[in-house]
RNA sequence: GCCGAUGUGGCUCAAUUGGCAGAGCAGCUGAUUUGUAAUCAGCAGGUUAUCGGUUCGAGUCCGAUCAUCGGCUCCA
């Protein structure tokens, strides 16, 4: 297809390349404008961009525009397809563009301009009745956008800003044949399938009720899946040359305000009151972590000081961020603080890096990663920031990881490296992190004693691997759709009798397997056999095994697994033993 | 917190213009004794999220609150 191009020539592309697509995605935003303003004449209009898989855009709307009114909207696009109406570029001068949108109360498309250089040149395009300010790059003609559809409306703000209007998003997908979308439709419909809020209900794993908003509750299989990563989780650190500690969960509001916390933090965090004196619910580990390291003194024989804390936090999200266990109001971080000299910052880091990867690996999660800079609600000084900065910046160079950079994201003491997770339908969330600290070791006075008597001031690093132990079981429930891999799986082996007459015998087959420590249960119900099957196949059970007359005669099981089904006879023990290697 | 939507037994969903709250699954009881994705029958289960209002009458209309969903902002 015609691709008409930021510089203004006409270039051949297609839709699996990313310019083709995105110019298709653009161009499609472009006709949705073109046909609220047919529809709604007084829409303002602010920015419409190319998103992944899709497009938004952004109008100010007269009256409250509701999901009610995207049919409408969406004949009226068909109508502008249908037309073939070709798109032409043009430019317009800095104060031509501001005249020409005043003219036309486009009171956000002005706002951008003026935001713009004196000198630009600025592109618009047109389609028929309707210009917009663009860069480009756009289809040549509306013709070609053959199949799309709107998917919903939200509320954003205007230039991501909370303190000004807020505009309704329209949020649309297209492609270039019918059948492309509603193979797009359908995908998306099975990853909802995979949502791990339906599946934490249907496998048991986890419950969030109305009496605790954002408080997950873990039900016994939730448990399981938790503490097998738990468990994971120590032996890996435990390699690493990590210790483990505990800290309170409620300390004074005196340490909140000497971290720091108290006034950063405040608002996101639940008090209380002891005896007359303000405490706080602690909304990180890090002030605890600092108390213990000043339990006794450090010399820089100790160092580095890797010491791990699987801490529940609490944090006063707003209402209209919960997630299922993605964004709770309480979780576990596996936290640890590493206490080190300054030559040992990059040494730590890398570590720390390579072992988040092998976490991460393990469970098969691909990931990205974010720098993140300084933010305008920061302490410390200039120096400090730039050297923590950089000690990342290099860290990740040496390592040869791709990176983007995030300005203005890190934590309010230190510059961050972000690991962010993909959920079910291409979300994606921040689990893993690793901070450079300066500041708190300030603020505690931390100190150790070095070589040369004198006492100095260590450096610090507060990570997390998993990130929350909660958001981490969402995506693993979502990458895995509920099917997770042997070593994981809550119920790891589902005995079932064909009929009552096989109970005993299918009892007696489950303590086998209890006995050598594989997570089992005996489904003795007084049903057919194909009811049982289906169930534990919901339930996503790896191993089922079938006795009934055959097997009783034989003393063996009938095994049948997870996807591949039947997998033939074999004695209890051999499967005993096969599971186990395989775990 | 903001914009929009939604809220009916444990779950999935019905209930014309406001007119007796219903079904399937799950649960319980009984029958059946079953061979690789749902055996049959019976029983029980709801102050329709909560509070208030309009009305002869509210699941349905209005208001408030709470929660959830999709986004925004914020964040692990």
């Amino acid at each position: 297809m015609k691709i008409s191009m930021k510089d203004g020539t006409i270039q051949d592309f297609t839709f699996n390349d990313e310019v083709g697509a995105e110019a298709f995605h653009h161009t499609t935003s472009h006709i949705l404008a073109q046909a609220v303003k047919r529809l709604y004449p007084d829409t303002k209009c602010a920015i419409g961009p190319a998103i992944k898989d899709g497009f938004y855009y952004d109008f100010e709307f007269s009256f409250p525009f509701t999901t009610e009114h995207l049919a409408e909207v969406e004949k009226e696009m068909r109508n502008i397809v249908k037309q073939g109406i070709p798109l032409e570029r043009s430019t317009m001068c800095r104060e031509e563009a501001i005249s020409y949108m005043k003219e036309r109360n486009e009171d956000y498309k002005v706002e951008l301009i003026e935001d713009l250089p004196e000198d630009a040149e600025l592109s618009f395009y047109s389609q028929g009745d309707f210009t917009d300010l663009c860069a480009g790059p756009h289809v040549a003609n509306t013709s070609v956008i053959k199949a799309f559809k709107l998917q919903s409306v939200a509320g954003a703000y205007w230039r991501g800003d909370e303190r000004r209007q807020m505009l309704t998003r329209i949020y649309g997908t297209s492609f270039p044949k019918a059948a492309d979308l509603e193979a797009y439709i359908k995908r998306m419909e099975e990853a909802k399938l995979r949502d791990h809020r339906k599946l934490g209900k249907e496998l048991g794993l986890f419950a969030i009720m109305d009496e605790g908003p954002g408080f997950p509750f873990f039900l016994p299989k939730g448990m399981v899946l938790k503490n097998l990563l738990l468990d994971y989780w120590r032996k890996l650190h435990q390699r690493e040359g990590y210790v483990e500690i505990s800290t309170p969960i409620i300390l004074s509001r005196q340490l909140w305000e000497n971290s720091g916390h108290w006034d950063h933090y405040k608002d996101n965090m639940y008090t209380t009151v002891i005896d007359d004196a303000d405490f706080a619910v602690k909304p990180m580990n890090c002030p605890g972590g600092m108390l213990v390291y000043k339990v006794e003194p450090r010399s820089y024989k100790d160092l580095p000081m890797r010491v791990g804390e699987i801490g529940l936090v609490h944090r006063h999200e707003k209402s209209g961020q919960l997630h299922g266990l993605m964004r709770v109001r309480c979780f576990n971080q596996d936290d640890a603080h590493i206490f080190m000299t300054k030559d040992q910052i990059r040494s730590e880091i890398k570590g720390v890096v390579r072992l988040i990867d092998e976490v991460y690996d393990k469970f098969g999660f691909k990931y990205h990663v974010e720098l993140s800079t300084r933010p305008e609600d920061s302490m410390g000084s200039d120096e400090d920031w730039e050297m923590a900065t950089e000690a990342l910046r290099c860290a990740l160079n040496e390592l040869g990881m791709d990176y983007v950079v995030n300005e203005g994201d890190g934590a309010f003491y230190g510059p961050k490296i972000d690991f962010h997770l993909e959920d079910s339908i291409g979300r994606t969330w921040q689990c893993g992190t690793i901070q450079l600290d300066f500041q708190m070791p300030q603020r505690f006075d931390l100190e150790y004693t070095g070589a040369d008597g004198e006492k100095h001031r260590p450096i610090m690093i507060h990570r997390v691997a998993f990130g929350s132990i909660e958001r981490f079981i969402g995506i693993l429930i979502e990458h895995f759709a509920g099917k997770f891999p042997t070593w994981l799986a809550p119920v790891q082996v589902r005995v079932m009798a064909v009929s009552e007459k096989f109970s005993d015998y299918a009892q007696k087959v489950q303590d086998e397997f209890k006995e050598a420590g594989i997570r089992s249960e005996a489904d003795l119900r007084n049903e057919k056999l194909g009811y049982k099957i289906r169930e534990a196949r919901m339930q996503r059970v790896p191993y089922m095994i079938i006795v009934g007359e055959k097997e009783v005669e034989e003393g063996t099981i009938s095994v049948r697994r997870r996807d591949e089904g039947d997998i033939g006879a074999m004695k209890a023990q051999e499967l005993i033993k096969k599971i186990q290697e395989e775990v």
